[in-house]
DNA sequence: GCCCTGAGCTGTGACGTTTCTGCATGACGG
DNA sequence: CCGTCATGCAGAAACGTCACAGCTCAGGGC
């Protein structure tokens, strides 16, 4: 290539690059020789002089052979396509890692920093990656004191407060959380902020905890909550199967959703605006979430300063349907619209 | 490192990596020091040295600035679980690059290879890395003659007969199609299937094609599809969005579904199943196809040899629901299970 | 005593960049 | 005419790894 262009190797980096003392003429003969001859310069090349990749891990704990959770799926993808977006804005591609790979490919592969989504306790693989001073963002606060430069979460006790309130606000009484077995944060956070507010409001907690790894547990437990002879008359459900558990199981019962149980459960699933009733869900807004932590992470890469940790908690969003509303608004049917209505 | 361990920097990398002839005690000696140190190889220096960085590009055409077309989610996430899985299987791991991304970050990233989702007719991108000889493999018949070296695609042909005959046999007389005007291999070759199947069957072809990119134009097409003075009494809808499309199309023209109007649509989404009534898809298996693509990539990547191009065609899967059965079989309805049942 | 062999290690280039330093050359002021 | 300075480029040293060709030493055969 510099010989192509009868330069030094030197003055090649430096026209391609913008840097040096080259005029103008120059810069343009050289890009137009590389251009001609298909010239890329090797990313290895680069990555090895300047220890900077452009790759961002991506990391999502999982919790048997495959890759992702399936409940995470909608979360998973919204996040991952906003993620995509925010690192390609700013000169950054996204590598695909869940934690539980071989070892050999996390460390086959030069990250200039990782994005964790829900890292676990004690997660090795991150561990590993802040011991080598690599910068590490996590999706959900860490658990345990895991060091990471940053994490982003959403305000989950808040998000509970407001879907209670709200529940109470269209008509319940007595309202129940199907929760976890599982210590994770948001599991902790989202339990004692329905303890609190009981507290508060005096009622008497109603709740059913099941592992939420378990895709037939949640069936189970809903089931359990509304055959309590305490049976509440509202639900939240803190996990994304939720929705369809709690229908399922009013039905066996023979209870109304929502005149004699009121429903809402945290999901991103489009389908929920479809079931019968369509159900109330609250959205972790996972698009805001991949943005803000992709930011953050290469703020942290490019700072290159450790500097404190920094917290960012997100609002979400309560999307409120039929199955929370206990006195739906007079809906006028409206007659089959004609097609040059739309 | 090689200091710490008072061997040389050959002796610690034929430990590592199980080369070279040393005695266990050396190899072992050289394991304990690095764990100790918590040393790693450097990923950049050895994708230099080697010319293999153990990365795959995977990519997705977009029609717009977001990564991903919205319809393209549930399949999306799919295959590239199944593909981030088998590739990660034989060592590999997955770098999401939208094809319309900067160039910089393309040149930026030293890929072995490449999987290209549904490339559009002359992706530059796509010929440039052919160009480099990279292996490229596409998910989808290749459009135009875009040189790749192996391609992945579901029957079509096949699964559009399959469909028709499907519905014939559901007592369907009048069979429409809601097709595309995009000149993508897919619409191309359901349609002609469709066309054929017509004509061996003495059908008048009923169909509408709408700009499947825009995510309005498929239920005006629906709504023009059902408004058609020859309205067909069964309509296989070749996206995503037109089972929702069709039904909402049904309604307004008071059609009943099935008893009126038998209903299929090409889609991967769960939410099917759930809706009034459950509506018959098409899967084209986006699992299996994600984890052929990956495993012909690294073949070729492996195998090195350019060699003629590999073609495999995979089977699609019908999920019948009660859209497109006539007469359902005659379900005695169960009553509502006590708990202890499940 | 000498050569041969093989085991166990080391030294020496590359790989293709970037970056730092340095060498010409010509312009310009004194 | 000399010193100074900016301009335009080139040389060379890294970056960390791996492959290849040695080099040393012990042991054994003759």
């Amino acid at each position: 290539m510099a010989a192509a262009a009868g330069v030094s190797i030197t003055t090649v980096s430096d026209a391609l690059n913008g840097k040096g003392r080259l005029p103008d003429a120059t810069r343009r003969h050289v890009r137009e020789v590389a251009n001609r001859l298909g010239y890329r310069p090797s990313a290895a090349a680069r990555t090895l002089r300047t220890g900077r990749s452009g790759l961002i891990g991506l990391t999502v704990t999982t919790y048997g052979e495959e890759p992702f959770t399936f409940t995470e799926f909608a979360y998973f993808a919204e996040m991952a396509r906003a993620a995509t977006s925010a690192a390609l804005a700013r000169g950054y591609a996204l590598v695909i890692l869940p934690a539980s790979s071989r070892h050999d490919v996390w460390s086959n592969v030069a990250l200039d920093g990782t994005v964790v989504i829900d890292p676990s306790d004690h997660d090795p693989v991150v561990a590993d990656l802040v011991r080598q001073g690599i910068p590490v963002v996590s999706d959900g606060r860490p658990a345990g004191n895991l060091p990471v430069h940053a994490w982003v979460d959403n305000d989950h006790e808040q998000a509970v407060i407001g879907i209670l309130d709200h529940l109470a606000e269209a008509g319940a009484r007595r309202i129940g959380l199907l929760t976890g077995t599982s210590t994770d944060t948001y599991t902790r956070l989202s339990t004692s902020a329905y303890l609190d507010w009981c507290e508060r409001h005096g009622q008497e907690p109603v709740y059913e905890a099941y592992p939420a790894h378990d895709p037939c547990a949640g069936a189970v437990a809903a089931d359990r909550l509304l055959a309590r002879p305490d049976r509440p008359d509202a639900v939240y459900g803190l996990f994304d199967p939720n929705g369809t558990d709690l229908l399922a199981a009013a039905r066996r019962y023979g209870l109304r959703v929502p005149d004699d149980l009121l429903l809402v459960c945290c999901s991103e699933r489009p389908a929920y605006a479809a079931t019968e009733p369509p159900i109330s869900t609250l959205s972790l807004k996972p698009g805001r979430i991949g943005t803000a932590v992709v930011q953050l992470l290469i703020d942290a890469i490019e700072g290159a300063e450790p500097g404190e940790p920094v917290e960012q908690v997100m609002p979400t969003d309560l999307i409120v349907r039929a199955s929370s509303r206990r006195r739906p608004p007079r809906t006028t049917v409206s007659p089959p619209r004609s097609p040059e209505d739309r």
